[in-house]
DNA sequence: ATTAGTTACTTTGCATGCAAAATAATAGAG
DNA sequence: CTCTATTATTTTGCATGCAAAGTAACTAAT
């Protein structure tokens, strides 16, 4: 046996996980300056485009874990981007609703992206594409 | 403006959240088995290809921070899979080495791979390159 | 109306990822 | 040879990701 496949260079998993630190590690220095982390940085995404959203629409939209997110949206709180309030129709649920300063945060954030996109010299958009494609088949394939 | 690239649907970073964390999650069973984390099994598989490694060289082939390497070679030791040696030459440097434990696990971890790869019905193994390619390109302009 | 069963969240405990400060030891300049 | 700079690791503090247990509230069957 050559064991081939057990060789980090072979592996798409370690490739996605470097990719996917390397990336979250670039956004620390641009969100920092709004005072976010990522993950925060995906609920206030979310939110932008959609206000008012249940907990539960919120964990579909970011993919993140609820467990987490619960300690997130608080801390998010304390900062005064949003505020969380129970839903009358059914007490079981919550309302994720931007506060003011959360919603103006969206005019700073917006060159966020070209910023980082500007430190991929070796990609153009086509290839972006293709590889958030790709990424797509892997996430799908993996959440059945 | 539209904002247009705040939407998640256009940020090549959510998918890789995405995509990173639901493969990592697809490896918690498998791995559970051999009672590895993901980090211990980079870690491992670092070793089976080079054992008897520095900390420094253990960082570069996994990509895992030094911090948190400290920590995850702890709890390794304890399960006895390998042992963290000084290195007489320069007593600033410590060693890592496996232990026959550590050496012999490789065979149950052999098919790991094909456990994984199985799940991804609809990529395939060009795909599967493809994707490696682009991540690589990913993280070399993310990481210089 | 009761009770069992489901939902929607929150809490808890463990394992990182990461930046920054702290240690220990080798290398270099003078 | 000494003092300073650099290198190799560890430690610390904060923020998740995740599984599993816990809690409160709605639903449905009797």
């Amino acid at each position: 046996m050559s064991f081939e496949q057990l060789k980090l260079k072979n592996q798409l998993c370690h490739r996605l996980y470097m990719a996917s630190n390397s990336i979250a590690r670039a956004y620390r220095e641009p969100l920092a300056e709004l005072n976010l982390t990522y993950p925060q940085y995906v609920v206030m995404m979310a939110l932008w485009e959609q206000d008012e959203v249940t907990i539960a629409e919120l964990i579909d939209k970011t993919a993140i874990d609820g467990g987490a997110l619960t300690q997130i949206l608080k801390k998010m709180t304390d900062k005064s981007l949003l505020n969380v309030i129970k839903d009358e129709h059914d007490k079981r649920r919550r309302l994720v609703q931007l506060t003011r300063t959360g919603q103006s945060l969206k005019l700073k954030a917006a060159d966020i992206p070209k910023r980082i996109f500007c430190k991929f010299d070796s990609i153009d958009t086509i290839q972006a594409q293709q590889l958030m494609q790709l990424l797509d088949l892997v996430v799908n394939d993996l959440t059945d």
